[in-house]
DNA sequence: CCCCAGGCAGCGC
DNA sequence: GCGCTGCATGGG
């Protein structure tokens, strides 16, 4: 059977990987899961170019086959691209600080199954208008948004080396912040208000108010880069968090929705947890998570504990 | 008609 | 600061 995709690279892994954990908790909405000829393959665009993962073989130790519309993405070699974006280079044995395997062994024990479990390193913006998308909706509906955005305000590539491609690439700032607010709407789920906000932040962002490089780690910490999101309107704790460890690469960023907040309370007896939650009670919060789970890679660990949470305790699925 | 979905902003105290 | 409430929309 032919390959779909002229451009292909394997990809070693040193260690395991967990790529529907992955794709799922870096929080990706534009990538799929598919079934081609009885193998799982995961499907997306990134930065314009067509993309397909899948593993070569059975074995979480395995190798990564990556198949693409380009033979580079951002001039990087599709390899390298990758071991960043799956954030392969990050030290997984590092995720749980040595105390937290020395106060939690059984939590710790219980979670292995998700190590192989990655943060995504996404692109800034693309990541920061997704989360805006976020609130209120389920996983379903936010992907709905992205798939939009892409697609109506997006440019689009349809043919590369004689083979058929449609890939969206996502609206750069710019191209949001012209778009007209009717057409905006019509991606947010007619939702007047976000699609007011995201017309707003797109153009801070292209005017250069808004700089998310300078957010970025380590250019500025991970208070520089929240306070600076959350000056915006509709985006508050959970979203700015999120922006910042899926998109501005701090690992420290601790985002805490409702499923959190419950395993914190259920884990870790934070009470707090179950009460609402203002801001300064939300700055706390996670500052004990932190302290628990070791501050550096906390937002690392935390996602391992959230894929755990859902998955084997709630029974929820993963997309 | 109800509830839920990975919140946010505004208000009075 | 804290706690409460309204909000805006689609899907089960």
């Amino acid at each position: 059977m032919r390959s779909l995709l002229p451009y292909c690279a394997v990809l070693p892994l040193a260690v395991p990987l967990n790529l529907e954990a992955s794709l799922f908790c870096g929080q990706a909405f534009r990538w799929q899961v598919i079934t081609e000829d009885g193998e799982k393959k995961f499907r997306g665009v990134v930065e314009g170019e067509l993309v397909e993962l899948a593993r070569t073989d059975e074995s979480i130790h395995g190798s990564l086959r990556i198949e693409s519309t380009a033979p580079l993405i951002l001039n990087q070699p599709l390899e390298k691209f990758f071991t960043r974006y799956l954030g392969l280079d990050d030290p997984i044995e590092a995720f749980f600080a040595p105390e937290f395997q020395h106060n939690y062994p059984d939590l710790f024990a219980a979670s292995e199954h998700y190590f192989g479990l990655r943060v995504l390193h996404q692109a800034p913006f693309e990541t920061l208008i997704s989360f805006m998308c976020a609130q209120g909706m389920g996983i379903a509906l936010i992907r709905r948004q992205a798939d939009l955005l892409a697609t109506n305000l997006g440019s689009t590539t349809t043919e590369q080396n004689f083979i058929p491609i449609t890939a969206y690439e996502f609206p750069t700032a710019a191209q949001l912040a012209e778009a007209p607010l009717a057409a905006l709407q019509v991606c947010t789920n007619n939702n007047s208000i976000r699609a007011r906000n995201i017309k707003a932040v797109a153009s801070l962002v292209a005017r250069g108010d808004l700089k998310l490089e300078t957010l970025a780690s380590p250019h500025a910490s991970l208070d520089e880069a929240r306070n600076a999101l959350m000056a915006c309107s509709g985006i508050g704790e959970k979203i700015a968090d999120c922006v910042c460890l899926f998109g501005l690469g701090h690992s420290d960023a601790f985002p805490i929705d409702t499923h959190v907040r419950q395993y914190l309370d259920a884990w870790f007896g934070l009470r707090t947890a179950t009460q609402s939650l203002t801001r300064t009670g939300y700055d706390r919060l996670a500052d004990e998570a932190r302290k628990i789970l070791g501050a550096k890679y906390a937002g690392h660990a935390g996602q391992i504990l959230f894929h755990y949470w859902r998955l084997n305790v709630r029974g929820l699925t993963a997309v």
